[in-house]
DNA sequence: AATGAAGGTGTAATATATACACTAACAAAA
DNA sequence: TTTTGTTAGTGTATATATTACACCTTCATT
């Protein structure tokens, strides 16, 4: 089979940058190129784009396909589509980015015949294509959303500790952060259910566990409407 | 020509949303189609990418053949490829926002064809496509950037007074804000330079004209690096 | 019983944001 | 030339938000 059109048509594909936190680290999921080009480098996630498939809906496929990893959080990040950025033909990516909770979603390789795997958002290895690129803008975006919204929740398990929460934010946005003035704030929004339930299994006093409030996040960003200059 | 492929390819188009400070109020630029589908309605300015261009050439090339304007302000708003959204075969789009000054560019017609004219953004005419739905995306992304950045500027002539500047966010945030608040902030940024020129013409009081410090706001940008919670 | 390790809590100082009203300057009209 | 209309330009007091900072509690382990 053949697809003729009468003027030509650069190439469509997704590519997903899914970040996950692990021993309070930042990972990013990667899988390994059995193909050409690139065969044996780590890519970001992503393939072609179907005719009758949304681009949300390629990328999460891609994603199962290849990862494992279903079920999260993804927004759109762009489009990249720099004449030569793929050896082959003229192909542009649109590129999402997305969040899994790494207990949820334990890290796992993907069901088909590639490797995936988690490694250092920070320090990935050589990518193919212009993954980096997209990497690197997934991680400002990442942190531009993380400074203005409770994202953190899709990171985390469903029930987690204050402390969780702050290591999260610490650890995406590379800063210390007051424990006090944290949970002040945290708490001040109204988007944390505490739970009768306490941490197992530490060394020290339990702490609460809090569960977060999808509803009055809701509420709250609705609600959002003043600014100043 | 024809074009061949081994498996199908969508087809690849730019869209601008752009707008300009008109009397006001906030106008979009838009162009009348003068080809099937969607025939005489007005849409966006925009058409398909070629195989060598950047996605970002592609935009400033249309947007300049069907209206004119060039030279501006061009950010990528992000894909838009819902199946379905063009009638002919599946058309997956980069949306681009783009601010022109409209004291520098005077609102007129395309050098091409096709008629180009602009309209109220918050009440366009019925418009081709899904580019109603691009406009919002578009409007939304204005105003969120206009509450960081000092992006008024790109609308405003070269030397401007306060007053009108103070008019461009209340015309794009919809919400009057306080004279003597609003001076003291947007002159505490230090990126306003003062000049020893006057508003002329007017029955009152003669305005000081200030202009936009560039180089100081680049440094501003750089420096913003403490974010809490 | 002592130790180690994290949980949990409040206040004072500073910085930022907001609300608010009058005089000055100029052109146009009377 | 006086009056009128219109916008320019300015400061302070209050409220809110942010920051800095230290100790006792609780629990499991030794």
């Amino acid at each position: 089979m053949e697809y003729r059109y009468p003027y030509p048509h650069p190439a469509l594909t997704v590519d997903c940058a899914v970040f996950g936190l692990d021993e309070g680290r930042l990972k990013v999921l990667l899988v390994e190129r059995g193909e050409e080009p690139y065969k044996g480098a780590w890519a970001l996630p992503g393939g072609f784009v179907r005719l009758d498939e949304s681009l949300e809906a390629a990328a999460l496929r891609e994603l199962e396909e290849e990862t494992g990893v279903r079920e999260l959080y993804l927004e759109q990040l762009g489009a990249f589509g720099e004449p030569g950025r793929d050896p082959r033909e003229r192909v542009v990516t649109v590129a999402y980015f997305a969040i899994v909770n790494l207990f949820d979603h334990p890290a796992r390789g993907g069901s088909d015949a590639s490797a995936a795997a988690w490694f250092e958002a920070d320090a990935p290895p050589r990518l193919a294509f212009d993954h980096a690129d997209i990497l690197a803008a997934a991680l400002d975006r990442l942190r531009g959303k993380l400074r203005r919204e409770p994202l953190a929740f899709e990171f985390l398990p469903r029930a987690f500790t204050l402390t969780q929460l702050q290591r999260f934010y610490e650890t995406v946005l590379g800063a210390p952060l007051d424990k006090r003035n944290f949970r002040k704030k945290v708490l001040s929004y109204g988007i944390l259910e505490e739970l009768d339930e306490f941490e197992a299994g530490a060394a020290h006093r339990a702490a609460r566990l809090h569960r977060f409030d999808r509803d009055a996040w809701e509420r709250l960003r609705a609600s959002e409407g003043s600014y100043s200059v």
